[in-house]
DNA sequence: CTGGGGACGGGGCCC
DNA sequence: GGGGCCCCGTCCCCA
C-alpha cells in the first residue's frame, strides 16, 4: 500500500518540477497558503472543545477533558530553531519557516463541547467541565471508547491528521523546510534529503548496481534500475501478465488500455 | 510510445 | 523525542 501518494493530493505544488524550483528561493515557490490570516501558527486545535492559538497541540477528543492539556503544552513550536541543516549563512531565512505567533498573541480560549460557553481560564473552564460530569482523562492514557481516544494533532497547512507529536512535528517540516543547500539554495525537509540532493552537485554516486558499472546518488533509484536486470519484473500487469520495472510502467501500460476489461 | 534515469518526498522503523 | 535510514513511491525528462 502507497504510503507516501496520498500526501500529495494535499500538495500541488509538488507537480511543480524541481528543477523549475531550483533558481530562486523555495520558499516563493512554496504556496504555504491558506493560512488563515489572523493566525500564523503553524497548527491550529480543531476545536470540537478547545481552540488554543498556539502552535502544537493535541486535538482533543470529545470526551478528553481538557485540564490534561495545557494551554500552552511547550510553547509555540519554533520549527526554525530545529537542527538547521544548512551550512550557516542561512541564518535569516526570510520567513521560509513558520513564523510562530509572538508569545503574547497566545491566548487560549476554551470552548465547550456541551454546550455553548467559552472561557479563557483554564480553572473556570475546568470548573464548568465538572458541570458536565466529564470524567478526567489524560492523551496519554485515552480512555477505551470506540472511538479511538488517542489525541490528534492536527496540522494547520493541511489536513493532515496525527496521532503523534513526534510524527507531526516530522511532517511539518515538509512544510517548513529547514534544511538548506548552500550551493543552489533549494531547501528540504530532512537532512538526509538534502545530503541527496547535494551529490547531485557533487556527482557522488555512492550506490553501485552489482550486475554492471553504474552508480547512483539514490538508492531508490538503485533498487529501480536493479529491476532492469531482472527478468521478471516487479510489477505485473493483472491481465496480460507483462511485467514493469516501475509502477509508473504499469500504471502507463494498464492506462494504454491493455487491458480493457480492467 | 516505452523504458530508464534523476531528483525528490513521506511515513515507518530503529537506535 | 529526535535523527538517520529504509522503503516505497511520484514526477519529470530524455533516449
Amino acid at each position: 500500500m502507497p504510503r507516501s501518494f496520498l500526501v500529495k493530493k494535499y500538495f500541488p505544488y509538488k507537480k511543480q518540477h524541481n528543477r523549475e524550483r531550483y533558481p530562486e528561493s523555495h520558499t516563493e515557490n512554496f504556496p504555504l497558503v491558506e493560512l488563515p490570516s489572523e493566525n500564523s501558527s503553524a497548527l491550529t486545535c480543531q476545536p470540537a472543545t478547545l481552540i488554543f492559538s498556539v502552535d502544537i497541540l493535541p486535538r482533543p477528543h470529545p470526551l478528553i477533558s481538557p485540564e490534561s492539556l495545557p494551554p500552552s503544552p511547550m510553547g509555540p513550536l519554533d520549527l526554525s530553531s530545529s537542527p538547521s541543516c544548512s551550512s550557516g549563512e542561512e541564518e535569516e531565512d526570510g520567513g521560509r519557516t513558520s513564523d510562530p505567533p509572538s508569545p503574547d498573541t497566545i491566548q487560549p480560549i476554551y470552548h465547550c463541547l456541551h454546550c455553548t460557553k467559552s472561557y479563557t481560564s483554564l480553572s473556570a473552564f475546568s470548573q464548568h467541565q465538572m458541570s458536565h460530569q466529564l470524567p478526567p482523562c489524560a492523551p496519554e492514557t485515552p480512555m477505551t471508547t470506540e472511538a479511538s481516544a488517542r489525541p490528534v494533532f492536527h496540522c494547520k497547512h493541511c489536513p493532515k491528521e496525527y496521532n503523534s507529536l513526534g510524527a507531526l512535528k516530522m511532517h511539518i517540516r515538509s512544510h517548513t523546510l529547514p534544511c538548506v543547500c548552500t550551493t543552489c539554495g533549494k531547501a528540504f525537509s530532512r537532512p538526509w534529503l538534502l545530503r541527496g540532493h547535494i551529490r547531485t552537485h557533487t556527482g557522488e554516486r555512492p550506490f553501485a548496481c552489482q550486475h554492471c558499472s553504474r552508480a547512483f546518488a539514490d538508492r531508490s533509484n538503485l533498487r529501480a534500475h536493479m529491476q532492469t536486470h531482472s527478468e521478471v519484473k516487479k510489477y505485473q500487469c493483472g491481465s496480460c501478465s507483462r511485467t514493469f520495472s516501475r509502477m509508473s510502467l504499469l500504471n502507463k501500460h494498464s492506462a494504454s488500455g491493455c487491458c480493457p476489461s480492467s
